[in-house]
DNA sequence: TCGTATTTGATATGATCCATAACGATTATC
DNA sequence: GATAATCGTTATGGATCATATCAAATACGA
């Protein structure tokens, strides 16, 4: 159990058939060539996202949660009263259009929104005890569900090693 | 040159600091504590997927094309004379939506629709030579500057295995 | 301290993308 | 030849994303 081991992709399971066995999903007729596009790094991206997000609403379909919903619940948490302009803008979420996701969350009962006493201009953002509940609740259905399926797609190590490529795409690119 | 060197990660790429050293965009204030989001899989998917697109725009900037219109104008080089409703099922575009992005590029006369002559109903879609053009000037720009800069940051064999395993997720998953 | 600039949450608005229902023309099926 | 299915299209609504602007509150400079 090498840290070594850890970070080496796990070829067997990446490698996959070129495609011949099976013709499923669009292939009424002849499949199209796809060309550079199997190439095309975006492409895949986009294509990968979609799936993922289709995934997560699935499982946690009974808590009626977004992603972007999730991520602001779990920001509330792991940093109560910070203001609408704090939680948008590490989210890439413009405030403009995260009044109305707010009004949402607040409409159930989930976080709630409190003049702060410092700068009556802002509102300290907190979760509700539903909302903490309701967070638990998904966070337990995406570990067990959602997280472990990329795991059985993908092996630990592949989905750690996707996780790090992402990430580092994400801030230094 | 073993094909298990190949599909190895590059680790000592991967490994970054974390996250310490010089606050600039959204640290006005306290950085906020990002929690299990770093572990969410479906978020660093999508951050780094908006990263990649806006970075393709900017690299095909001077060809006007988004990354479905260079998708779309790929698929038709590589299978001139598929209608429509082929194109758009292959990259999960729904054909209503479809007509609207076709008579952009034809008004552009970078593709052009003809009807064919055993399906009266049905258009065939092919390039221009102006359409085949300025597809080869956005795959040299792509390849020289979008894709050349991915390899940058990643590393040659990290962006391979990273476009494998997006691969997987968007099929199999 | 007063006047100005900035910040915060909010509203209005438009662009873009995504999804569904339905239609006319054409073709396939029985 | 009647019915069903397919193709491109239109209309429409929802969701997401972006910009300009506002009133209230605060910060700041003369």
């Amino acid at each position: 159990m090498t840290a070594h081991k850890t970070t080496q992709l796990d070829a067997s399971r990446l490698a996959r058939l070129p495609r011949e066995v099976a013709m499923d999903d669009d292939a009424e007729a002849s499949a199209l060539k796809m060309g550079e596009l199997s190439d095309l790094l975006g492409y895949s991206l986009k294509r990968a996202q979609l799936k993922v997000f289709e995934d997560f609403l699935r499982c946690v379909s009974s808590l009626q949660l977004t992603p972007a919903q999730f991520s602001v619940l779990l920001l509330m948490e792991k940093n109560p009263g910070r203001n609408q302009t704090e939680i948008a803008n590490t989210l890439g979420i413009l405030r403009p259009n995260f009044v109305a996701m707010l009004d949402g969350l607040e409409s159930r009962e989930l976080c709630m929104r409190v003049r702060s006493a410092h700068d009556r201009r802002s509102h300290n953002l907190m979760l509700t005890d539903k909302g903490r509940a309701t967070l638990a609740r998904a966070k337990k259905l995406i570990a067990t569900k959602h997280e472990a399926r990329l795991n059985e797609v993908l092996g630990p190590a592949n989905r750690a090693a996707l996780l790090e490529m992402l990430a580092t795409i994400a801030r230094d690119f």
